[in-house]
DNA sequence: GTTATAATCTTAACATATTAACAATATAGT
DNA sequence: ACTATATTGTTAATATGTTAAGATTATAAC
């Protein structure tokens, strides 16, 4: 049962190449949309669950500014704008001013964010280890470095 | 080189299972994001080419209704609404009537949405052949077996 | 045949993403 | 110091996605 049957595809996908990009590209889109079921009742989005848990997890003394933001989370500076604006009218992070630099905005989760979160991943993580429990240790490994392997050829141009 | 020191993170991800989830989802943005980047000389937007080519590549008589092409390009049904509006007036699709039900659209590819396919295509398959040899052979068909696995698990919450 | 149920498409309101252009501020080169 | 360049964040216009609600048409149950 490859994508083409679950898909509702007619013909098989006659480019080996293209067929392993469908996999890896749709498979993320499912594991994201699952995501987004999951933390609905949380009344997060996805974007904003990473938001969160970039805040509390991977950043120096709890702040990033928006453009860090942006790069680890693989969007444009003016999509985070919206977002952090959405984010703070919800009360979840608020924005302070970096000394010394004039220009950036450093966000900061708060006690309302942080909590939300905290009730969030304990629904998150247990279904993604669930789910990737598909995969045993060693092919988990072997799939991470396949990964970065496929990253390392589209930052080649 | 993982994908924490890729982004910048400052430290690593904890539970494998993210890890590997975050592989994948990332991964597959990035192969996303690369896709639109080829697409763009050709005015295309990726949801636009994917359409093309199930209209082209995995279609009865060149031919499908909107609702296959919303579970064919994992979107729902409201979505297509509008994508097949813009691209309907950009010439490179048609809405038909379906004899026999006068719920359904039909949507075909005209023939100028045939002739700027087959222009992207030859630029757009081998970038993703060049991608995908970052893997071996072997490790394509293991890692597209690894996918339909993880599908396997999202499908049964 | 009438009624209830289901399927298809559209619309509206919203969140998220893009690019291009801009203002404000820092930094480097001279 | 001054000027050129770069960085940060915002805005506007647009494309794509969501859900919820609706209109229209088919199908099933009786």
């Amino acid at each position: 049962m490859g994508l083409q049957d679950e898909l509702g595809f007619i013909g098989p996908i006659k480019n080996h190449a293209h067929n392993a990009l469908l996999n890896l590209v749709l498979t993320g889109q499912m594991l994201m949309k699952e995501g987004q079921r999951v933390l609905r009742p949380f009344g997060l989005t996805d974007s904003q669950f990473n938001v969160l848990m970039l805040l509390k997890h991977q950043s120096k003394n709890g702040e990033l500014n928006q453009t860090s933001l942006g790069n680890m989370l693989l969007v444009n500076r003016a999509n985070v704008t919206g977002l952090i604006d959405r984010m703070e009218e919800a009360g979840w992070v608020k924005r302070t001013a970096q000394a010394g630099d004039r220009r950036v905005n450093l966000v900061r989760i708060t006690n309302t964010g942080r909590r939300l979160l905290e009730r969030a991943e304990k629904v998150y993580y247990p279904r993604v280890e669930e789910i990737i429990s598909a995969l045993t240790d060693e092919e988990t490994i072997h799939f991470c470095t396949m990964m970065e392997k496929v990253r390392g050829k589209i930052r080649t141009p």
